[in-house]
RNA sequence: GCGCCUGUAGCUCAGCUGGAUAGAGCAGCGGACUUCUAAUCCGCAGGCCGCAGGUUCGAAUCCUGCCAGGCGCGCCA
């Protein structure tokens, strides 16, 4: 629509130069939006603002004689008027309103989607948890916002995968295996010494005990024992935290291991590559990359004194290893504490050629949380951390995931557990999925009723005229333009902000029928009741299909 | 010291590429259920948009400098 008119504006500005009320020029930066106050227009151009200074006249003289040419091809507007400073506002037809309602019908569970990614192939790794403890609250806030933006992504037309990359090479795992050891050890011997830097969390002891069971630990040499509880630990740690994604709607494509990345020689490649191009170096007995010629700080260890490989080393031949993949693009959800890493991953990757703008980084800043107005300090090392699993016990899917979708990624979140847990009007997720629930009583309703749903919009519509109505319909028509926006900005979270109000105004809508009987949805009025009826289907249709990008439930009743 | 993020109502936060009177939820006060779900709605109150400059017809939004908070600046993971 917004399209349409901005046609209909070049259309008209041509014809001003043509009949010389304006003079030839280029024409500048200028926006059609939707204004705040609806009673400044459907939408709304500064297009004569921004003339003003190459056309030496003032906004509103030329806003009229742009108002006064204007193209109206089809009786597409109803009204036009100069505003403000020099606004023109448009006032679009009840009939194209309708016409959107009418394909909001059509398409169902489709409507929104779009072509907009064409088919660009996106990769997004997120969580990326170490299997050395389960998901926390952290790991849920980036499994929230991954899951939704791959969900948005594909609706929008792109080609998304979802990867889980398993850091399972590293030191931590062995540390993971002699804290496991450590602690069957003391089931018999409370004074068995814990290793330094040991995780701490009552989940150890669990393991210890599972795969005590399993093997015989004690037949078994010292070192061979810590070997074992390291893979059985890691193996079922990780398959505890595929659970619990699963759990919380969240399914990966690929499960990337950095031992595989090792096995499979691929790091070999990569430093073969990097020394071919000369990009290597030794110094002090260690292997250095010149990441500072590609904007980063200094140069980076790739191999210790030690003969080990840094962690940016597998990094670099894991990242290097997707772009091979064929991925045009890849995002990456990292923890905030690991911004510093972003320059010198995009200084290897550029180093080897491959494009900045290939990789995006999305940081998530911490989660706070928050228990009987206490702020409750989170460390997995320490062991005191809250699970993914605890969250869902006491809140549930649904209101996780909304709660972690509140909020911009790039700010803190404040997680208040009892405020969550509240099953009532203080949760905004239950606001959306009662007014989900609520149309879907009244079509109930009026089933029962005997009122049908007419096979053809046409005509019937017409009587769908309430201010309250028009309003819903131009909030649904924006729908698809904000998931299109959502894709290309990465901001999953003004979704939750856009059903909030879409709910909001159908709760509104709702609420005229209680004073006034023929607001009612289902009234005395066959017709004018089924043309309400397709509104509110139209309603439901939206907001299913925005809880469902959201991952989260669209219940019939509540 | 350097870098990233944040600073908007009592609290938690939105505010889309600069636009017209800065929004929502919670908390507070006052109202609306014999009739489609009151997990709802309506009204009132509440704001030097951290501070100071600058750019612009126009700034919460862009630029610069300060102030405050969070997080990083390892041959740790």
């Amino acid at each position: 629509m917004k399209d349409r008119l901005d046609r209909l504006l070049k259309a008209t500005i041509d014809e001003c130069f043509e009949k010389n009320v304006l003079k030839r020029t280029p024409l500048p930066d200028y926006v059609i939006e939707i204004p705040n106050n609806p009673a400044h227009g459907h939408f709304a151009t500064n297009l004569p603002m921004t003339l003003a200074s190459v056309q030496h006249r003032s906004p509103r003289e030329i806003a009229s004689v742009i108002r006064d040419h204007l193209k109206n091809e089809d009786g597409f507007l109803e009204n036009s008027e100069v505003a403000g400073p020099g606004f023109i506002n448009f006032f679009v037809t009840a009939r194209e309103w309708h016409r959107i309602l009418s394909s909001i019908i059509d398409l169902k569970d489709d409507y929104g989607r779009s072509g907009a990614g064409s088919g660009q192939r996106v990769l997004v790794e997120f969580v990326s948890a170490n299997p050395t403890g389960p998901l926390h609250l952290g790991h849920g806030r980036g499994a929230a916002l991954g899951d939704t933006l791959c969900r948005l992504l594909s609706f929008c037309g792109y080609d998304v995968a979802r990867e889980f990359y398993i850091n399972d090479a590293g030191r931590q795992i062995h540390i993971l295996g002699e804290s496991i050891f450590s602690r069957f050890k003391q089931i018999n011997n409370p004074e068995y010494p814990f290793p330094k830097n040991g995780y701490h969390g009552d989940y150890v002891l669990g393991l210890a005990k599972t795969i005590s069971e399993q093997i015989d630990l004690e037949t078994l040499s010292d070192g061979d024992a810590v070997h074992e509880c390291s893979k059985m630990g890691k193996e079922l740690m990780l398959k505890e935290i595929r659970q619990d994604l699963k759990r919380f709607g969240v399914d990966f494509d690929f499960w990337y291991s950095e031992n595989d990345l090792l096995s499979s020689g691929l790091l070999k490649n990569t430093l073969e590559t990097l020394k071919g191009n000369g990009l290597l170096y030794e110094q002090d007995g260690a292997l250095w990359i010149r990441t500072a010629d590609f904007g980063d700080d200094k140069n980076r260890v790739l191999k210790k004194m030690d003969g080990q490989f840094t962690y940016f080393a597998s990094d670099i031949s894991y990242h290097l290893e997707k772009h091979d993949r064929g991925f045009d693009r890849a995002i990456d959800i990292w923890g905030a504490d690991h911004h510093g890493y972003i320059p010198r991953m995009k200084a290897a990757l550029l180093s080897c050629g491959v494009p900045k703008d290939w990789l995006s980084v999305m940081l998530i800043q911490f989660v706070k949380l928050w228990r009987r107005g206490q702020e409750i300090r989170m460390s997995k090392r320490a062991g005191t951390f809250v699970t993914l699993q605890e969250l869902l016990d006491e809140v549930g899917v649904d209101a996780a995931r909304f709660v972690f979708l509140t909020k911009s990624h790039d700010s803190q979140l404040d997680f208040d557990i009892d405020l969550v847990k509240k099953q009532d009007s203080d949760n905004p997720v239950y606001y959306v999925q009662y007014a989900h629930a609520r149309i879907c009583s009244i079509l109930r309703k009026a089933a029962e009723a005997g009122i049908t749903m007419p096979d053809k919009t046409d005509g019937i519509l017409d009587l769908v005229s309430l201010d309250e109505e028009m309003a819903l319909i131009r909030t649904m028509a924006q729908f698809p333009i904000i998931l299109t926006e959502i894709c290309k900005t990465t901001e999953p979270h003004r979704l939750t902000y856009y059903l909030t109000e879409l709910a909001s105004s159908f709760h509104k809508y709702f609420n005229l029928g209680t004073k006034i009987p023929e607001n009612r949805i289902i009234t005395s009025k066959k017709d004018l009741s089924q043309a309400r009826l397709l509104l509110v289907a139209g309603v439901r249709t939206v907001i299913a299909n925005g809880l469902r990008l959201l991952g989260i439930s669209a219940p019939q009743k509540m």
